[in-house]
DNA sequence: CGAAAATGTGACAATAGCGTGACAAGCCCC
DNA sequence: GGGGCTTGTCACGCTATTGTCACATTTTCG
């Protein structure tokens, strides 16, 4: 599961560009269509976890592209719009038309990024099963807590998303690159055998059921199969 | 219980004292603002029972001030819209942005009373019953109150907020950043660690029953588990 | 068998994260 | 205009957490 995508869909490359280096700023991947036809297609081939759709668009304009992606369901991806001041009636239109959100140009980046974070976490929920559960150990994200056989394991905060990778990746090995990505963020510059120690902390602190994170030599670490 | 709180948000002073007059003559508590900015401050800090806002301000629009009430589930403050004759559009905009009804300038003083006490009304049995418990805390969304094993305590308009929230989240942990978007709303910009201050006036005002409040080291925080 | 490579382990210093007290600004009511 | 209340910010101190290193142990493979 790498970075998650998002397609701008503007016609100013200034704001493409603006929007493109915050975005990854906050670490996605950013998609980016000049006009409505080609923010349509992308959207339909990548199937990007976000959209930001401009609605003044030459030619074929936001609520259009809106239009092309309606299912019975709402459209095929999240949709937040981006709308000119005084354009109060697009506003309603496009809220109508199953876009999750809006925001209003020129608009406050700090804000528009915490909006799109909203957007992605109530699709994350929406999605993901609260609890992890394997060989006795079960993991549940949203309250930060994890037992074995019932019992409370006491974590920090690295042992417990170093758990939750391991988790989610079940049986299969995870290397020491992509626990540092995922577990320590793309930023982290380090050594790479600190994912070791956190490995032996953790194996530490499941005591008896240690033996689930199983290390696979010359590569990395994975849980035991069932 | 006291009054309930009515905020008027307009800069004719004309109406905002024919609006006092009427609303003290049915018995509530009247706040004034003049401008946007100034019925944002109020309506944060005195958590007042409705708002009256008028749509044609002098800078900040009441759009502007409604979008800096928008938090994840809607308006922190319940609002009825003044406007201007002709502007259907914006009725229908400021209902999509979660204003509770609107009423057409000039408005017949009879009318806009009813309107009033129909939108308390509905709040009160939308609310009513709506009490949330929790570890010998009860917390009354509809009278603005909170026990602790039957002792009242005097919260203010932002800790009964942030306890509302983790009571709506019991067990869950709350990022301060997730806290900061639901307590405090989108267009806030400052330090995420001011929410670590309000916990502490929060347990401090809990008294022995702060302990039900957890930190999470390197998460956030959360009410204690049953 | 023995060297090299890879991983486990114990220890430690740096620091991130949090609690706390203090304070200034803004706003109310008097 | 002043006193009180609320709120957001800051600086300080403490502690758990964290990353790194040196060394021990295990595994691999010539």
């Amino acid at each position: 599961m790498d970075k998650k995508k998002i397609l701008v869909v503007e016609d100013e490359a200034d704001i493409r560009e603006l929007l493109r280096y915050h975005l990854e700023r906050e670490g996605f991947d950013v998609l980016e269509a000049g006009d409505g036809p080609a923010g349509l297609t992308l959207a339909r081939t990548e199937q990007p976890a976000l959209m930001l759709l401009d609605v003044m668009l030459p030619g074929m304009d936001g609520f259009d592209v809106l239009r092309g992606l309606a299912t019975e369901n709402g459209p095929l991806v999240p949709v937040l719009l981006l709308t000119a001041r005084g354009e109060e009636v697009d506003r309603v239109v496009g809220l109508t038309l199953g876009a999750d959100d809006y925001v209003v140009k020129p608009f406050s980046v700090r804000e528009l990024m915490l909006r799109v974070k909203a957007i992605l976490r109530r699709q994350e929920r929406a999605r993901s099963g609260a609890v992890l559960r394997h060989h006795g150990i079960a993991l549940d994200a949203e309250r930060h807590q994890a037992t074995v056989n019932g019992e409370s394991l006491a974590l920090t905060a690295t042992e417990f998303r170093l758990l939750e990778d391991l988790l989610r990746h079940s049986g299969a090995v995870r290397t020491r690159e992509q626990l540092l990505n995922t577990v320590w963020g793309y930023s982290f510059e380090g050594y790479a055998r600190t994912v070791d120690t956190h490995v032996r902390r953790l194996r530490a602190k499941l005591g008896a059921a240690s033996a689930v994170v199983e290390t696979v030599r010359g590569v990395g670490y994975r849980l035991k199969e069932d």
